[in-house]
This record gives structure tokens, C-alpha cells and sequence, in this order.
DNA sequence: CAGGTTGTCTACCAAGTGGTAGACAACCGG
DNA sequence: CCGGTTGTCTACCACTTGGTAGACAACCTG
């Protein structure tokens, strides 16, 4: 108890070794070595290895909505500004922690059990995501598109550049503090030169006294 | 000799497997069942697992490399063009073919002697890439940034995208011919916005030598 | 046809896999 | 202080893992 719940301390664990090496290649005995106890007692817990993978899956469905959401809210109204305030929130715990998206990209490497799982907790927030794209695609504030594959495409690019580390590497980028800054910044430049509008960045709003109806 | 040598076919079994669920996770027997062959004839051709990832990384590393510079040496001056069609023909292997940028994306979770190996086949590639990125936005033909970051993020786009059908069909995308069309025009849109300069589309070179005192 | 090479196989092995059964200590409310 | 609950443990189990040893047939080459 003077240390977190032997629960808590098993889901974090299965968490970042999931995450980050894959579900299939991490064996109980593996993550209840690394948290300090018996695999027994982790099978106490969690009675299988599949229910401990939803529980993960679920952890990090509720995290990444939860920031996720928390960003909308405090963002203005330009849909730009919108999108880069939700990519910064997204940014700072999926570069600090790349197990985090990680997981959510081992996606089709899961069963389709657990796949349907995850997808039917996302999809509120997926269909929030795609309906206001296409609202703001209406009013001329973001580039004109599929919503649903942009949605794709813009997520592609936070998770791919935030879980692979590697590859920023064979570039030359360190994960220092100002390295992190520099790949955050260019990462908001370069998905938000994707997604506005051909005309020019400001764009000004059109005429009409649109209410977004919700 | 009627099919395919042993070699060949192991190759491309491990590649398949190893690209979709992750080079942990596939065993050797795994690799044999789906051969049609005992796993110690799969050791005869290969001495170890470990062997086996190396000449799969190499012969991903070989197609991938002569993909691309095809796709270079056909194409036009404009450097959008030609990043259009360096895109396209890795569009279409990648989504018929998952597994092949799904092993590049393995890296990280192979062990660092592998990751060495792999980069340092592909770094000759990755360092032209990055030299005619920053060439290109000197003269004003793509928007400005890090090269080696804007590089990074392109391919997290491309292989992110390619690499997930599963996804994609979480908004609704169907893996039919004309959604792969729709993809791959969105994909081409999408990195082209993200990577043309500000002004306008046709970009006349900036008048001043200027040089970008780093 | 003799003798070596090539390629696949069966038979094993020690270590690790997910999971079951049950002992045992610490704690709890009555 | 007593009986049950809670949480961790040891002891197993059948199966799979990467890998070794060596039998055996088919093939060349002389």
C-alpha cells in the first residue's frame, strides 16, 4: 500500500511492454518479473492474458480520450488552431511514452475481439473527429477531402512519428529537450500545411451566421 | 524447381509473418507450417532466427531501394511531382503488401544489431532523400523546415497509412479498388499541401541567393 | 557403380509458454 | 480469538520455443 496497488503496477507494466515490443512477443512471467511478483499473483488479478490485454486497451482508450477532449475544450474556434491544440496534448505523453499510441497501432495485430473492443470505445470521439472535419471542410477552414481518410492520414502521422523514435534517430534527431521541441513544432507545421485551405492560412470565415448545431 | 526454391519461399513467408505480426511473435514452426516444410529444413537454409531476420531485413531493404529510385529516375524536375511518384510506387506495394513496411516499422523493436544493419543499407538512400529535400527548399520549391524531420514525417504518413488498413476501416474505408484509389489520391494530397511552399502551387524560385545561415 | 554432396526428414533437448491447484500468511469483522 | 476473505506464494502441467544430432534418400561426378 506505501507503493501502488499490485493491480495499478501490473497494468502499467503490461502497458509499456505491450506497447512497445507487442502484445504476442510479452509473456506474463515477463511483466510480472519486471513489476516485482510471481505471475500467479498476476494471474490473480487478471484472468487471462486476454482479459489483461483489454484491461490495457481500455486504460488507454480512456487516456487518450480524456486528453483528447480535454483539448477540444480548452482550444478556440479556428479549426487549425483546434487540431494543433489537440496534437500538442496528444504529443508530450505519446513521445514521453511511445507505448502509449504503440499500443493503439498493434491494432490488427490484436484478435479481433480485442480489435472490436477498442474500436467501439474510439468511435465516439472518431465520428466526433470526421463530423467536425467535414463541417469546417463546408465552411472553407480546412482543405476539402475524404474526412474519414484525412482523420486517417493526420493520425497516421502523430502516431507513426510519435512511436518510432528509431527512425527520427537515422535522421540525426536526439531526444533531447530541444529536439523534442524542434519535432513538435515541425510536426504541427507540417500537419497543419496538410489540412488548410488552398486560398491563404488566415481564412477569413464565411459570411453566413453559422451556429454549429451540434 | 517446379515451385519455388525452399530459400525463396522461406524469404517470403518469414517476410509476410514477420511484417504483420512482428518478428517476437512468428515462431520458426510457424514459418515452416505455411512453407509446407519441417522447421529443420528451415534451419538447413538458415542457421538461426536471427539469420533469417537479416536476409529478410536485406531483401526488404533491396526492394524497397530499387522501388524508389525507379520511381525517382522516372520522374519529372518538379520536386512535388516528384515525390507524387516516388509516393505512388510505394503506395501500391505497401497496401497489396503490408508486411514490407510493416518489418521497417518493426525497427525498434528488433535488436540493435539488426536496426544497425538495416540502417545502414537504407542511410544512402535516406541521406539523398534529405540532401534534395533541403536543395529543394532553397530554392523556394518546397516549404521550408528541418529536411530530416520533414522527411521523418512524410514517411510516418506514408507507411502509418499503409500499414493500417485496420484503421482505415475504422472510418468506413473499404479495401476494394476504388477505395484504394480514393487512398492513394488522398495520401498524394495530403503530403503534397503538407509540403508545398505557402505562397502559391508553382513556386517561382525566391529571387536573392540566399543560403540559409543554418 | 562408388563416394561424396545436397536437402529433407525424425528424434530429441533445455528453457519458456499460459494456466491450474492449492498451501499459507496477514488481515478483517463479529 | 475465531472463521472467512484477500493476496501472494510454491509446485505442477501440457505445450511450444529455438536449436542440435544424425538418419536417409536423391542426386551428381568420377
Amino acid at each position: 500500500m506505501s507503493v501502488a496497488a499490485t493491480r495499478t503496477r501490473i497494468l502499467e507494466a503490461a502497458l509499456d511492454l505491450f506497447g512497445t515490443r507487442g502484445v504476442e512477443a510479452v509473456s506474463l512471467d515477463e511483466i510480472a518479473r519486471t513489476v516485482g511478483v510471481r505471475k500467479q499473483s498476476l494471474l490473480y488479478w487478471f484472468a487471462s492474458k486476454d482479459d489483461l490485454v483489454d484491461a490495457v486497451l481500455d486504460r488507454v482508450s480512456d487516456e487518450l480520450i480524456a486528453v483528447v477532449d480535454a483539448a477540444v475544450r480548452s482550444a478556440g474556434d479556428e479549426p487549425l488552431d483546434r487540431i494543433d491544440s489537440v496534437i500538442r496534448a496528444v504529443f508530450r505523453p505519446a513521445v514521453r511514452r511511445p507505448a502509449l499510441l504503440g499500443l493503439v497501432r498493434e491494432v490488427g495485430r490484436l484478435e479481433p475481439e480485442h480489435v472490436d473492443r477498442l474500436e467501439a470505445r474510439l468511435r465516439p470521439l472518431l465520428s466526433a473527429c470526421t463530423r467536425y472535419l467535414a463541417e469546417e471542410m463546408e465552411r472553407g477552414r480546412l482543405r476539402r477531402g475524404d474526412p474519414g481518410l484525412i482523420a486517417a492520414l493526420a493520425y497516421a502521422t502523430v502516431t507513426g512519428i510519435a512511436t518510432e523514435p528509431e527512425s527520427l534517430s537515422a535522421v540525426g534527431w536526439r531526444a533531447d529537450v530541444g529536439g523534442l521541441k524542434r519535432l513538435r513544432d515541425e510536426l504541427r507545421d507540417f500537419v497543419r500545411a496538410a489540412l488548410s485551405p488552398p486560398n491563404g492560412a488566415p481564412g477569413q470565415p464565411v459570411a453566413g451566421g453559422d451556429h454549429e448545431p451540434r
